[in-house]
DNA sequence: GTCTATACTTGGATAGAC
DNA sequence: GTCTATCCAAGTATAGAC
């Protein structure tokens, strides 16, 4: 790739970083966490397992920047689109998506390595700042799309936004554990098919407060 | 189990089988998955690390042993409580109670376990096997609790079932990511907020098909 | 900036003494 | 059934050559 020799050396310090971070990436989607070392991570990528003490200091900081670069490219693929939602079945559908992107490779390594570390608490809080933009996306959306009913009154959105992302954490979490599990898809019809009865009742309601007193 | 009598030779041996899975628990739960070693556990609760081996054959199946275990434990005492659910607030309340029962060592190991694996359908299968009971049991509430409304004809049980566990198992996990973080609580009490308003809704759905046609 | 070689540690697993 | 000793594979990390 753009290198001028066949050989290995005097490539750019970027380019090597962004090999171990895939590689990082590829040997947790496929070793699982618990299997992932910098010698697996190096066979993963044809390169010196030497190169990941150097470029990222230990394993554990590799694998929290993987964890950016990863969601980070999620983000950016769904970015415009949840920015835009304002009803809830566009919000399931883009959950669905989200899901069902078998082609994504980020997807299963995100899961396995907020999974494995839910014990220790000073990677935790590292892992949670990564991943708040979704929080943060989902608020806003279900602000959007529950604006001028009385849920938005009654229910404190950030605590719909936060069971929103739990439940989908949950839900990759456990179609993870048994690929050939269909219940996820299942269940992401249902919630589509609830969106649909939901959203013309939100409406109505909304319109309810057009026609009642200002 | 059972058989032939048992004999313990040397020290406190009664039940060195449970004294390995109870170090085990702790072991996860104290440093983690990645650093739950065959070692680590011995080191943890006192003996040798050979035993490990002797009893279990592989830390992967005494993880799995550990998991049934702490799992079969929690389901105990909650079984009675879960099978006389049938309103959706107490179902609430219960998840809450499971949630915040600090004393529980089972606790945060369990989601530990079933998350380090996510990537490894083997085991993940085993996992999802080990958990299924309380799919079971959230399914036998949800459908005492909806008995007689609209919703159980409209929404498939099943995937509410899965979707409660779904959205309990990220909870956990998120909420351990960061023990400071106090979303989850905040959630919790939401939840009953809204489970505080579901039930007599849903009991007026059930007085209006008594008094509509049988 | 990259790669090779290597020091050192820890882990999984087994054999055999008690 | 338990413990000691041990083998070896795998892990992290560093020094230094290119």
């Amino acid at each position: 790739m753009g290198g001028t020799s066949e050989r290995k050396s005097s490539r750019s310090g970027l380019e090597t970083r962004d090999r171990i971070i895939d590689a990082a990436l590829k040997t947790v989607q496929v070793e699982g966490l618990v299997g992932t070392s910098a010698r697996a991570i190096a066979r993963t990528g044809d390169f010196n397992q030497a190169l990941v003490f150097y470029h990222f200091g230990s394993i554990e900081e590799l694998l929290l920047a993987a964890l950016q670069r990863a969601n980070d490219r999620r983000i950016g693929r769904f970015r415009d689109r949840l920015a835009s939602v304002d009803d809830l079945g566009e919000l399931v559908a883009i959950a669905t998506d989200l899901h069902g992107n078998v082609d994504d490779p980020d997807h299963p390594a995100l899961v396995a390595i907020v999974a494995g570390w839910s014990t220790n608490s000073v990677v935790g809080k590292r892992i949670l700042e990564i991943l708040r933009p979704w929080d943060e996306m989902v608020e806003e959306a279900l602000r959007r799309g529950l604006a001028d009913t009385p849920f938005a009154q009654v229910v404190p959105t950030e605590d719909l936004a936060h069971a929103v992302s739990a439940l989908f954490l949950g839900i990759e979490l456990m179609s993870r554990l048994d690929r050939s599990d269909e219940r996820a898809d299942s269940l992401f019809r249902t919630l589509a098919a609830i969106a649909g009865l939901a959203v013309p009742m939100l409406e109505a309601m909304r319109n309810d407060r057009l026609d009642g007193p200002a």
